[in-house]
DNA sequence: CGAGGCATTGATCTCAGTCAACCAGCGTGG
DNA sequence: CCACGCTGGTTGACTGAGATCAATGCCTCG
């Protein structure tokens, strides 16, 4: 049932894509409220200029909708600009894998480089806005301009990086281990967009983190009771408050077996 | 101790890459035997021309030798020209997270693109050799060639995808899947080199796996065993013959649940 | 108002972590 | 040359954590 409205909505989005004109929100990187975090630090007005040229598109995307989704032809890669998103690979038992979370700022869409189809499908999980980037064009303005290439450097790099500290993650035993690991994460990326980095709102399903963590739903929801019952926390719903934010990094880092 | 000698080789390895006039090994992507595992399909003899501009140096690493390590400066990427190695990431508790095993013709170091740093160290897990490709002298080399643009989009690419391959992997609940899953993906490797997918050589230790596959080495041994009882494969050390590859991916793969 | 999705909680059982013993292979040094 | 210790791997016994199955409550949406 839920797959079927998925499947509809991509659909849709695709034609909305092929369509795109009806929507020229054509966007300059210069007025972007978190441009910082897309683009690669110390560039300049003249750096900017460049990519300006890229006619960057964005798109708004309801809580829900797919962004572009696994065998889609790689023409884009896809920044947040507001809203979260999620990334998912169907595994071959016909359960989706989540493989990661996306904030305002950061970028989707890369592994599709090398087989020139998305190997991920990418959903919205709040209403929110997307910056569509056109590769080939971006890589076009590289050889002119260096700031461009910084760009693509920066972002294939982060992305890198990233996966790498998911990794490290994964590779804790710990169901316990691992959700602290995650919501520390989480904390540092909303405290680095200058959000609090006590209290926020959870984007995703307790079966999301579950999927994304390699733990089920249910060990999910009794982690985070046990976490409130040791008083690292207050949850309720997908409301977060970290009330001892050492404390939940010691349960987590600290811990020298 | 083991860290001891680790460390030394790393600072003789630092001092042999300075001086690395030492080791005039230049060699042509053109006369390598896994050149076709390294670079992207349908490149001509003249596209790998440029290639050959850069100037490859080969390094000769022992079992153990580590070939870069995290906090180095990034200026190569590393293919593996054969042999095997592993990345791995030094852990908040100090313990060790492997975080890949490569084989020859995989690239290793592109993690150290954003932050000018390597993030991993990389070590041999066996006798073998790494092709130094300067990294900023490939990516000059992109601005004349289309052959050594393909390259890099390929290298990059090719690390994503994989990236997120091994999240899928570790999005498992289930150790016997998780080592299932691990063993095809080596079996699979092993295939597309020309070796048996049923018959080889483990390189790497049970910790190593055990850390990779975010389990404990104890119960990596007790699944090779249970596997073993069921006739899935033969495990002796680190010989491994795959015996019923169809039941040993079911068991993984076609889980319904 | 009812249905369905999401989350929590309980009971139970299995699996994997823990601690420890043991073995095989190997290099070292007496 | 053999004894020794070290490393890496296997196995056992036990325990605790997490998966499983199931019931219930809450909230939203139609």
């Amino acid at each position: 049932m839920t797959t079927a409205v998925t499947l509809d909505r991509t659909v849709h989005l695709l034609h909305e894509e092929t369509s795109r004109c009806a929507t020229p929100a054509t966007r300059r990187c210069a007025t972007c409220r978190v441009s910082t975090l897309c683009l690669p630090g110390g560039l300049s007005e003249d750096d900017l200029q460049p990519l300006d040229s890229l006619l960057l598109t964005t798109r708004r995307v309801a809580a829900g909708q797919s962004i572009f989704a696994e065998g889609d032809p790689f023409r884009f890669i896809y920044a947040v600009r507001s809203g979260t998103c999620k990334t998912a690979m169907l595994r071959s038992d016909g359960r989706e894998q989540v493989t990661g979370f996306h904030m305002a700022g950061e970028v989707m869409g890369l592994e599709g480089l090398a087989h020139g189809t998305h190997r991920l499908t990418a959903t919205a999980l709040e209403d929110g806005e997307v910056c569509l980037i056109p590769y080939e064009r971006l890589v076009a303005a590289t050889v002119a301009t260096p700031g461009a290439k910084d760009l693509v450097r920066h972002l294939m790099g982060q992305e890198m990086e990233r996966d790498h500290s998911i990794m490290v993650v994964l590779g804790l035993t710990d169901a316990g281990d691992r959700l602290a690991a995650f919501l520390l994460n989480l904390s540092e990326r909303h405290a680095s967009r200058g959000y609090s980095p006590r209290e926020f709102h959870l984007r995703m399903s307790r079966g999301d983190i579950a999927s994304f963590l390699g733990v089920k739903l249910e060990t999910i929801s009794r982690t985070f009771s046990s976490f409130q019952k040791r008083g690292f926390l207050e949850v309720s719903g997908r409301h977060l408050r970290i009330t001892d934010l050492e404390g939940l990094k010691s349960a987590y880092g600290l811990r020298l077996r």
